[in-house]
DNA sequence: CTTGCTCCTCTAGCCACTAGAGGAAGTAGC
DNA sequence: GCTACTTCCTCTAGTGGCTAGAGGAGCAAG
């Protein structure tokens, strides 16, 4: 019934911003959208879903190529999902290390800040920074 | 007693990339080393210590500008250091607000990625991708 | 003298956007 | 029809924090 949208409602619609929407369009992440006389994009509700699916991938901290490759994925539904699955995992796994080591950092710098020094020369966080040798882990 | 050290030498004694410290030079976060004869640049033990701050600065998770306010509080040491506890704090409170989000992160995944169908059509990754709605909450 | 290593400068590329210039098209009120 | 306002268009350049590569020069060992 409706004629498709224009970018600013699709933006609106899908919380992607408008440079974001063509920015995407650039870069093959959706398809190039029809145009009215005066050129301006119209886009459906095809387009719209394709975009809250990807705004919400990366709002889950996925790239833009495991993005990608899950969106050909939805494109076939009857091919197997184990692909998909994979990247889900394999995403996974990289948040849980980025935890483990964001944990590890804040005990450092919890230890670190408690500085109730006035000056400079006897600060922790400065001492702590310059000297590696002080850290409880060697990891970083 | 030693006339300085190349940049390879302070490379790896600082393990900073010889690359990474000319950037640095680039961007006044190092002060503009001496050179030899030959045009190449003669590092100090004090511009090693410097670099090491940096590396460890960075690798616990510092941005540039707040590395380069440190410094300079660093070469005043009779100054208050509140300044330097502020921005520790201040990362803390960032590195926290992380780790929240990315563990509840996990939970979305980790439950997306429980698919044990066999074709894409019913696969939870994509569905969960595409729905929102059927997210665990709404932050993101 | 030649080989091979390190160094130099300079430019361009990475990711995922974001900002801004300069202009055209559409819309609402008069 | 005119004006004002908003939205849209394309294009270029900038962000952070490096990294990669071109093209050349210096320097030590054999």
């Amino acid at each position: 019934m409706q004629p498709g949208m224009t970018i600013g409602e699709a933006s609106r619609r899908s919380e992607v911003k408008v440079p974001t929407i063509r920015y995407y369009e650039q870069i093959g992440l959706l398809p190039t959208p029809t145009r009215t006389d005066g050129n301006r994009r119209l886009y459906e509700d095809a387009d719209l879903r394709r975009l809250r699916f990807i705004r919400h991938a990366r709002n889950l901290g996925f790239d833009i190529e495991p993005i990608r490759q899950l969106m050909a994925m939805a494109d076939h539904p009857t091919r197997s999902c184990a692909e998909a699955d994979r990247i889900a995992q394999s995403h996974l796994a990289s948040i849980d290390d980025r935890i483990a080591r964001l944990t590890a950092l804040r005990a450092e710098i919890s230890r670190m800040a408690d500085c109730s020094q006035d000056m400079v020369r006897e600060c922790r966080v400065i001492e702590v920074l310059g000297d590696h040798g002080s850290c409880l882990n060697a990891e970083h």
